[in-house]
DNA sequence: TCGCACCTTGCAAACGTTTGCACGAAACTA
DNA sequence: TAGTTTCGTGCAAACGTTTGCAAGGTGCGA
């Protein structure tokens, strides 16, 4: 029903080449002609199709974009800056969800394979062996996950837990706990690397609870966890999970951060809303998103280029950590903002 | 480079027909054959290419998903639903975001008119009359607007907002605002209409404060000109709003619900996080998403079919409403949760 | 033994584009 | 004026599938 090149041909007169050359190449074309073509593809609503195009060009003009979760707050912005980079070197982004789960997330990577150009990989819970064997089958830029011999962005969480720790440990903090994030995550084994090293460093105790569900509910279901064990400090693997956390304390007859201080990693809108406003590690989520999309446009054709960028993280202190039962040095003016001097990359945060 | 269906074809020693049907028709091809077929494809890694056979089935087994604001936790819900539904029938969803401009959102129904064999339209501001002409292009399912000649879910906010406003006029309150939404919104002028004649009823002040952007910076913008405005109780557009009110009240030194009661809409997740927790009307949003695409896939191929459906809502009462100055009604213990009796949808909630 | 039906497979056209090649005309150059 | 370049256009093959049609083979009943 929808007019076609041909039709269009026909009703100027012309050979379907020269109206296929006044969409795609207008230089090649009289313009006399091709606005005659124009006035005709206008008159008939005629507009290419894209998939019989990428066909033959064997690009579609789509990228893919698989999130482990959409409804986590931390992929929104990534989200949205991937579109709008997208959208000016007239591409199209096309947003899946995996409900974080590693087998939708293959289906959905090889669903995608055909129709579109390349895929970022958010926050993966694949194995990274199984990455490898989809990116032969089209290319592919993991978000939040090192790998090598791929294209990856990450972000420096292991420089941000340890500014996380290290912040409380500074406050007088001595035992404190970490709640990891969900198995497969390689952003969680990242930041409890990095923390129980930090809190080595720092002569502090660092309890782990976890693996859990990078949710409201997961930090919630931990709150009895950690205050049976004692702690009065906790980094969290993400806001959500660090503002559930709060919610459960609260229901325990804990007040953060006046008995726990509770510190969050993703600085989230949503953080500077809840009572206490929250502590946290804010991650360049736009500028990840900008870069991925870079990166998979930029090696084109040429698939040896594996550039791996780090985006740099900062310790954003608000309301929900305080003074820990120990000696604590005050801290300086200076110190609010603590930059991660992490590798630098070409993508402003924001 | 990836194996076509004449690689197959070739190393099976059969035509690429019968390859074909091995996986579009498999009972017309003889069992020995069709276990040959499919190792020799196994073994060199063949997928049909969807892009070429949508071009001659004209089904690409896609649906396209277009939403305001991916930001806005209103849509996970509804986006999450669709795509298990989807996922269901062998469709997959492709979800994309308009940052709330309406020119946007018709580029992308004609990018994605080629690409899928459906789009839902979620939450459009785009006019009517464009909506109509774009429903000649693709198949169309309009959510959260009304319109004759399409299929359309939407959900009954204007029972919702009556609701809300019978609440806050039975705890005593006299003066209120109403918080709109953005520009073009069928929801918004459908809340503001039943919320101006439910408070008529009641005999109280209703001032419309708006149109606003539909998120916590817009929730909190407005909170002095309803500090200005002298009312005791704010029916917002939606939770986010309602959300960025409260904190906006409270840097103005207000108090909610001591000083000034505030009702959101749709009931969010986080509604039940933040303090004080929202006093909502909910919609159903996953049912929104699973029936949206049901009508898309019901109607298949014959058009005339163009049922409208609208889901009910409900009052879920918590903490950010209280006793207004005036007279008032104690709420019986039944009214905790009062059920809007709208039209009943074939669709459970949630 | 013949006729017929059925099953399995191959053939080739079609889907809507792009693009290398060739051809003719017009516009230069010498 | 002849030779060369440039420009604009048409031709036809190609992209990777699906599918109506026909052909060959097999088995059955009469």
């Amino acid at each position: 029903m929808p007019a076609t090149i041909r039709d269009v041909a026909r009703e100027s007169g012309v050979h379907i080449s020269t109206v296929s050359r006044t969409f795609s190449a207008p230089h090649l074309v009289n313009p006399e002609t091709r606005s005659r073509v124009l006035a005709c593809a206008e008159h008939l609503g005629y507009r290419p199709n894209r998939a019989a195009r990428a066909l033959i060009t064997g690009r579609t003009h789509n990228i893919g974009l698989i999130v482990a979760d959409i409804a986590n707050p931390f992929f929104p912005p990534l989200i949205k800056a991937a579109e709008s980079q997208a959208r000016q070197r007239d591409y199209h982004i096309f947003v899946t969800d995996t409900n974080e789960d590693a087998s939708v997330e293959e289906d959905l990577v090889r669903a995608l394979a055909k129709q579109v150009d390349g895929v970022l990989l958010c926050s993966p819970r694949m194995s990274n062996s199984l990455i490898e064997q989809l990116s032969r089958e089209v290319p592919l830029v993991v978000v939040n996950r090192q790998l090598t011999g791929l294209p990856t962005v990450v972000m420096d969480v292991a420089q941000g837990a340890r500014l996380a720790i290290d912040h409380l440990s500074r406050l007088g903090h001595r035992r404190m706990a970490l709640v990891s994030g969900p198995r497969g995550s390689w952003t969680s084994r990242e930041i409890r690397r990095s923390a129980m090293s930090a809190a080595r460093a720092s002569d502090a105790d660092l309890t782990v609870v976890g693996p859990n569900q990078p949710t409201e509910d997961g930090g919630m279901a931990v709150a009895e966890q950690i205050v049976r064990a004692g702690v009065t400090a906790v980094l969290a693997y993400n806001d959500l999970m660090a503002i559930g956390l709060i919610e459960g304390l609260s229901t325990q007859g804990r007040r953060v951060p006046e008995d726990i201080s509770v510190v969050g990693i993703d600085d989230i809108a949503l953080s500077r809303l809840t009572r206490p406003k929250l502590t946290t590690v804010a991650t360049p989520t736009a500028a990840a998103g900008r870069a991925a999309v870079d990166m998979l446009l930029a090696h084109g054709d040429d698939r040896r280029t594996t550039a791996q960028v780090t985006l740099q993280t900062e310790l954003v202190i608000r309301d929900s950590t305080g003074p820990g039962p120990g000696p604590h040095s005050h801290a300086d003016p200076g110190d609010v903002v603590a930059t991660a001097p992490g590798e630098v990359a070409s993508y402003a945060k924001e």
